[in-house]
DNA sequence: TTGTACGCGTTATCAA
DNA sequence: TTGATAACGCGTACAA
């Protein structure tokens, strides 16, 4: 007497098995297949190899978004670069993906091209991936995006910079420092006028914290920081620029040392100073920041600071890993994985005597 | 007289709200909040702003996990990159986020360093994720992987390379043209004695294409080929010690022109040659590969080949969404978008008279 | 060691 | 325009 229920059509896409055909083709029930995969000393040998046999042959693969979903725990880590195509951004995703791979997660990218709105969007939008964890490479987000990452309840780790007093774990180190740094390098050589040159496009913020910590160390010095601003947008063009410009200076008025704030720049500069009659490091010392291939191949080879660019998105993913392995209530105290940043000394930045 | 049910615990995580809540919220139906995203012009003006302020004010984001398994239709492409790190592929991924990302898709990212088995591993992996799309960057996959490809049953993309006969979608240049194009280049110019110089480290087979498309060139000039390999590991290192070889062999003997695999081997060379007082072009001809940033800069400035990068990540994206959006037949015919790998003449490739 | 029942959060289908 | 119901493919809880 069964009202001969409305039969629903089935949704399934023809050609793709799941677990239920598995287990059907086995005579087993579908569980067993789940704890093949998630749990195998839980399932029998005889059957272990029944099963191995018969998902090798039909080619079957677990369904991650129905994994995902039933166990509430998927496999997806978020990270959201400044500069995807850089070298700098895609080095971190190297050192990200090569330590998550071992561990089954997937890295979702996005880009925020140094815009924090961008950053804020990509959060929303994994946010509905409800990732495992999530990395970002910055620390100044929006409101609206602190106020997400805050209610997550997630391991969320800012990579590449390194601050105090942040509710989430640091792995990176203090680009401040690591101007001075420089800044000091020159001054303990007895230069007086040291110069710091930005990039025009000026979205790679950190550049500035370089700067502004090489103002700090030049104050501190009781001198007047000397901070300028290229006037073109390529790189090595505005390096190429700054030495004719020095060229043609009269050498007690111009600077002893000019720290470029990257190694494109400060390539610039040195592959144009034979053609401006300038002669290096004698006429100027120079510095750069990046460690690029190419720098210690300059005629001088190039002096500057070494980010451990593959490190850090490597520790920034082993610092997701023991954080999901802990089950670390996300009230314990935030990590705080200092990185190096090495001065790497060559001929460039020789400071000659007055 | 119910027979009082077990109750299950709910499965449901803290902190985050479902559909459900914000169906209950705005006394609704779940389904209606469905409908206020997938299809807004199906709900009322008054319910939907009723929504719009709820969602707001909660901060709720669908779930694409969940719609990803009920619609059947998951929100991501996939792509398998050969060296995520290097500039190429870094240019690559940008192209596609650029373009995936309007469309709401997201990148998924696989790295196969140049090996067929992590290929054919990342491709099993991203099965379970059933992706709308699949991008690849080479053709020749291992039998397992080329079989998993023909049965999936969704758009796959073979980009950078440029190949004929090939069941999938072709995405950019013929990498074996590019290597005959820089050998015509000074065959035309008059030299006989043209070199080409592989790195060491062979993991990038498209330079041994453009070798070979080289060679193929040479023969048909009725030259003999004349195709060495770097004997370090380094390109720079691998230009500069080139070049001191040849400054140690007299000038009837050594080539009149070098063709370097990439660029950074020739920047390498040309930085190198004053100190082996080498005068280039004149004492030899030299070309590279890639358009790096720097080849524009050195003295002499670098002839090389300016693949489109950028816009072949782009167009393999462009491609995929066309397929989605034509919902075409796997049957149909795959689709080729041959993209510029223009050749860029500087100072450094011209020929000497004999 | 294996199985049953149900829930995960959403969308497709059909009905109103 | 709105809603009730089932289904997507799998994992958890509990029972055997």
């Amino acid at each position: 007497m069964n009202a001969p229920k409305p039969q629903r059509a089935s949704r399934r896409k023809a050609g793709s098995h799941t677990i239920h055909d598995v287990a059907a083709l086995a005579g087993v029930s579908s569980i067993t297949v789940s704890r093949y995969f998630n749990s195998p000393d839980k399932v029998s040998a005889a059957v272990r190899e029944r099963l191995r046999e018969i998902i090798e042959r039909i080619g079957y693969v677990p369904s991650q978004v129905a994994g995902g979903l039933a166990s509430g725990r998927g496999r997806v880590v978020c990270a959201v670069m400044q500069n995807i195509a850089s070298a700098t951004f895609a080095d971190l995703v190297k050192g990200m993906t090569d330590e998550l791979q071992a561990s089954g997660l997937q890295l979702l990218l996005a880009n925020a091209q140094y815009s924090r709105d961008l950053e804020e969007n990509a959060i929303r939008t994994f946010v509905g991936w409800h990732p495992r964890a999530l990395i970002l490479t910055r620390d100044d987000h929006t409101p609206a995006a602190e106020a997400m990452l805050r209610a997550l309840d997630i391991p969320v780790v800012e990579a590449w910079g390194f601050v105090e007093d942040r509710p989430f774990h640091q792995v990176g180190f203090p680009h401040a420092q690591t101007g001075a740094e420089l800044a000091r390098h020159f001054l303990e050589q007895g230069a007086r006028r040291v110069r710091f040159l930005l990039p025009r496009v000026g979205e790679d913020f950190r550049a500035g914290q370089r700067a502004h910590g090489y103002a700090i160390a030049m104050t501190a010095a009781g001198l007047v920081p000397d901070v300028q601003t290229a006037d073109v947008d390529d790189d090595f063009e505005a390096g190429a620029r700054t030495i004719a410009a020095l060229a043609a200076s009269p050498r007690e008025a111009r600077p002893q040392a000019v720290i470029f704030a990257n190694d494109n720049m400060a390539a610039g500069a040195i592959l144009h100073a034979p053609d401006c009659g300038m002669r290096l490091p004698d006429d100027c010392a120079l510095a750069g920041f990046g460690d690029a291939p190419i720098s210690v191949h300059l005629k001088p080879a190039l002096t500057t600071l070494r980010p451990a660019r593959y490190e850090i998105g490597q520790m920034a993913a082993r610092t997701v890993l023991r954080m999901l392995a802990a089950q670390a209530s996300p009230e314990s105290a935030p990590c705080r994985e200092l990185l190096p940043c090495e001065l790497v000394v060559r001929d460039s930045s020789r400071v000659s005597p007055a």
